[in-house]
DNA sequence: CATAGGTGTGACCGGTCGGTAACTATTCGG
DNA sequence: CCGAATAGTTACCGACCGGTCACACCTATG
């Protein structure tokens, strides 16, 4: 199966301890975040990159520049830690919206279209899907603790996408927003599976194609 | 993590010994199939069920009512056989697609409805989506030998379902197509991620929508 | 300076993993 | 009926897994 073989070369970073850098009044600058954040994103990154099952505590210890022994004191179990960081996603993943929100004020429809603008973005940028319907693909097993964290995201999104349909005034917002979350979804799954050359390609035509399709008759 | 605690209930699944069922005259009845074939299927459902790393060498064995040292005398490693239960679903996939050709002579536009709406009832009838798309998921080491018949089957996928809808007739096929795959991607991993309640519930309204908004003015 | 709480270190545990060796039992074609 | 191929059995290997232990360390605060 060639069992993870996480490259060995997670150390040195960003140089030689960067806690150790300080001014002459003693007070630190470049501060490195606390283990536990540290340990947070880098786990966020490191499933990304390797999968849930596919990357060991221990190594994200590492490449978080500490240990399993200070990761297992703030986070009972691996599991825990894979939920803490799939709601660490969500709350970036929020705050998307609020940006979104402010960026187009009074302007539903320019609103939407701003959503299929970052969102294929988002899919040319990062090479790997959504971590919360990853997460869900791969852990089968069902009572997992991160499922319910799953659905509360995927739920909270859905109520977002529709509020949005409907504001913009659009005919069937519930039918539009399923087809766009749908279209997001198999955009960045296919996307893994086909390449950039895939139907995903074609994800901004097809939203744009859809919205039009769902525009009130004046 | 709850590392896999695959149900140790996997013998016995259709009486004792079936094999040892004869006739009179020696002809053996109901003759199970080849270890090799065994495997094969049976590796193709734990996989499914368990995903591939949630699933090990031995476990499948056994549950093919076979053992260890015989899997590894018909695949060289773990992987080999992934790739073959990933090439024998392609192969059942390819079968559908005659099948749908046979089912609607000389009339592609109730062809490409009655792809959807084959593809909707398995959606109903499948709790985990597609084994190759789930597998790009799963499989983040590139290089995985897996990753080719991926590609290749996803590749196939899309010419056939180009070709369904330029005969159909519509006006940008390519982009109806991209449309309609993306959908059924995203379907799948939606509803595993979110339920059959989730976006998924809309999948078949939203393909017929797609096509309608893209058919020929007459 | 003393103390306490968070952190680092290394060894260790039981279990499971993918994969192999050696040997026996079964089956089947000539 | 014999021999060759295939299948089954048991034990084993080294590696890695998630998780725990005891203990030294550091630093901030009183």
């Amino acid at each position: 199966m060639s069992r993870s073989l996480v490259h060995k070369s997670a150390k040195s970073v960003s140089g030689p301890k960067p806690a150790d850098i300080r001014l002459e009044d003693g007070l630190s600058v470049q501060a490195r975040a606390a283990p536990r954040d540290r340990i947070v994103s880098t786990a966020c990154e490191l499933f990304r990159q390797h999968g849930i099952r596919g990357i060991g505590v221990d190594a994200i210890a590492v490449a978080a520049e500490t240990n399993k022994m200070t990761l297992y004191r703030h986070f009972g179990s691996k599991d825990d830690l894979v939920c803490e960081t799939l709601r660490f996603t969500s709350e970036k993943a929020a705050a998307f919206w609020d940006e979104l929100e402010a960026a187009h004020p009074n302007d539903p429809m320019a609103r939407l279209h701003g959503w299929v603008a970052a969102k294929a973005k988002c899919l040319a940028d990062e090479r790997f899907g959504c971590d919360l319907a990853n997460a869900a693909v791969e852990l089968k097993e069902q009572g997992h603790p991160a499922h319910a964290v799953i659905e509360n995201f995927k739920l909270a999104q859905r109520r977002r996408l529709e509020d949005l349909c409907r504001e913009a005034g659009v005919s069937e917002p519930e039918l539009l927003s399923d087809t766009l979350a749908m279209l997001m979804e198999g955009a960045q799954v296919s996307k893994l599976a086909t390449g950039s050359e895939g139907p995903s390609m074609r994800f901004l035509r097809a939203c744009e194609a859809a919205i039009a399709s769902f525009r009130q008759p004046a």
